[in-house]
RNA sequence: GGGGUCGUAGUUAAGUCGGUUAUAACGCCGGCCUGUCACGCCGGAGGCCGUGGGUUCGAGUCCCAUCGACCCCGCCA
């Protein structure tokens, strides 16, 4: 063991060193950032999870400190003890917090030895994923990602308190559990003990919460783990991070007033920021016809405009032909046109086209009519309702697509987000939290071939429009709300069913059999006849909520130990192969 | 399942129309240097051009396959 470290402690953390401390003797401890051999004086960056000290080995003050100090190499990791001293006039370092002084060192102890690591660990190079994650553990050295990570933890910190604050219980609910349908393909899991049986881990705690809330513990939260074996994106990871609560006896305007608060907390002790409450709300209906999406980004306009009533007779076959046969014309408008150019206009037909729009005309607006097309198929009145419609003056520029709704609202919903990042019209460091209210309770499915719920089964219609369960599904809306935040959904949650009566009428609405029912959640069914209270919760993506305070590209660079897009770890190369022996313990058959 | 981008020293990249010895920067190693902070100067080592096959007198470069990383569509209640 070190004799420096059973002889003295650390005193101090390197980043936290001021001008306060100078003439105090300080013990730090870190990995060598930088090594600077002058031939006399060396000095070495010293950092720990706080910061850089700059400490100082000179031969006249300590010769024996000085000679150790020729060994040291890049990520040595170090114990140091000296004095804290201004540093001389105009040796300054503004860029470190701790440029104001330096530690003049009397004794060095090498902890230990490191190889020269793969890349260099400070911010100034890109290094690539595949050499990042495969050293993961150095790579997390780093500052900006340590960083991250850091924020992670105040965030995470700071919902417990709130939550603690608000009369939240925290219970762990458990990973081995009972694989559940209508969702996310299940990550399974062989039981050894029941040969031909699996569990499945969670893709959420769903009802285990609802049935603490059947149990009476009335607020309950869990930042927990959860599963799903789906194809991976750059803010989708197999398994994730919620921020799971429940609540009994609450209204959906309760649960959005006690979320609100708690992302004012994490806002301000996690950056700082002052949000401004209460959060907008829109309906999923105002959402899908002004920007296309349920998840709109709100930082910027560009909104959607319906423009089927004015070219549903008109001579442009496309459109006519479009509108009678149910589908929908929409246009967005975009200011001053000049500033796409023109390579970055021929490259949006194939970008709409990745969300099925089979076109995208286009209309520069003139003084005297368009450069467009599709001007000369249009009569004057079409295009003056159009520029009226659009509130368009000359030089905009606008956008249509025709197609069926989902279409034409995907199209369009993106392309908005594709060009306002393109022209860069997002303010940065700006937050624009929206509520999405009134979901539908089903949407069609034509590969299921019947009604599948938006949400989960278990959500709530709007108390009005329960009797329509059956007969018109289809119309149904739910009390389901997602909070969305710059364009991403972070966190999404609903009031439940509490009676028996009605969860058995969406289950029928959802066409699932009585025995299905029966096998999957019969426990859950009866559990809802003892006497469970209305209640209601949400679930917010920590990962997502922390990319985007982080301003973080990929959902990657706020996990630890995150996976590839091939599901893989680099570093521990899971998954692997598993032993015949293991194989026949499970009963498994080798394929 | 589909579409796309990429793969060249430890790292990040360049490599022209297929041409003879594959460049650079940083890092690394050695030497010099007492105030630097991405220290500086001098010298040096370092390559399965992802892998396999093909075309060619000749392939880092062209073709095919394959592996891997990333982005997107599908998928993700």
């Amino acid at each position: 063991m070190s004799e420096f470290i059973t002889k003295e402690k650390r005193t101090h953390y390197c980043g936290d060193l001021r001008i306060s401390h100078v003439g105090e003797t300080v013990t730090l401890m870190g990995w060598t950032h930088r090594r600077r051999d002058h031939g006399g004086v060396i000095f070495v960056d010293l950092r720990d999870r706080t910061g850089i000290a700059q400490v100082v080995f000179n031969p006249e003050k300590s010769p024996m400190a000085h000679t150790e100090a020729h060994k040291i190499r890049s990520e040595y990791v170090l114990a140091v003890r000296g004095t804290v001293i201004t540093r001389l006039e105009g040796m300054e370092n503004p860029s470190l917090k701790t440029g104001q002084i330096e530690v003049m060192v009397d004794e060095l102890e090498i902890l230990n030895e490191s190889k020269t690591p793969p890349f260099m660990l400070d911010e100034e190079t890109e290094i690539s994923e595949t050499v990042r994650l495969k050293y993961r553990y150095l790579d997390l050295r780093r500052r900006h990602i340590q960083r991250n990570l850091l924020l992670r933890d105040k965030v995470a910190t700071a919902t417990r308190n709130y939550l603690h604050d608000q009369g939240f219980v925290e219970i762990e609910t458990p990973f081995l559990g009972k694989s559940t349908p209508e969702g996310a393909r299940d990550y399974l899991v062989p039981s050894r003990v029941n040969p031909g049986m699996f569990y499945a881990l969670p893709q959420s705690p769903q009802l285990f919460k609802q049935l603490l809330m059947v149990s009476g513990f009335d607020r309950y939260y869990q930042i927990v783990k959860c599963f799903r074996d789906e194809d991976l994106r750059a803010d989708r990871q197999p398994e994730f991070t919620q921020i799971d609560m429940e609540l009994s006896f609450i209204s959906e305007d309760d649960l959005i007033d006690i979320i609100e608060g708690l992302m004012a907390r994490i806002f301000k002790e996690g950056m700082g920021l002052d949000l401004t409450l209460p959060f907008p709300r829109l309906t999923y209906g105002e959402a899908i016809s002004r920007y296309g999406r349920d998840n709109p980004d709100r930082r910027f306009g560009l909104e959607l405009k319906d423009l089927t009533d004015v070219l549903s007779t008109s001579q442009l076959k496309v459109f006519a032909e479009v509108a009678s046969r149910g589908g929908m014309i929409k246009a967005i408008k975009l200011e001053d046109g000049k500033r796409l150019s023109r390579k970055d206009l021929d490259l949006l037909p194939g970008y709409v086209s990745d969300f099925g729009a089979k076109g995208l005309a286009w209309a520069r607006v003139n003084e005297d009519g368009w450069t467009s097309p599709i001007f000369k198929f249009l009569t004057a009145e079409e295009v003056a309702r159009i520029n009226e419609r659009m509130d368009a003056s000359p030089g905009d520029l606008i956008f249509f697509v025709a197609d069926t709704p989902k279409v034409v609202n995907d199209a369009l919903g993106n392309l908005r987000v594709h060009i306002a990042e393109k022209l860069g019209l997002i303010t940065p460091d700006t937050y624009a939290f929206t509520w999405i209210t009134e979901f539908p309770m089903f949407e069609y499915s034509e590969t299921e071939k019947r009604f599948m719920a938006t949400h989960h089964p278990f959500t709530s219609p709007v108390l009005e429009d329960v009797p329509l369960l059956l007969s018109e599904p289809g119309k149904v809306r739910a009390q389901a709300y997602d909070l969305v935040l710059n364009g991403s959904e972070i966190g999404g949650g609903s009031i439940r069913i509490h009676k028996s009566a009605v969860q058995s009428t969406v289950f029928k609405a959802l066409a699932l059999s009585d025995e299905d029912v029966r096998a999957k959640f019969g426990f859950f069914l009866d559990a809802l006849e003892y006497g469970t209270p209305p209640h209601g919760g949400i679930a917010f993506g920590l990962d997502r909520i922390i990319m985007i305070m982080a301003g973080a590209e990929s959902i990657r660079d706020v996990i630890a130990f995150p996976k590839t897009q091939k599901a893989t770890c680099l570093l521990t190369e899971a998954p692997s192969a598993a032993s015949l022996a293991q194989l026949m313990e499970l009963s498994l058959k080798v394929v």
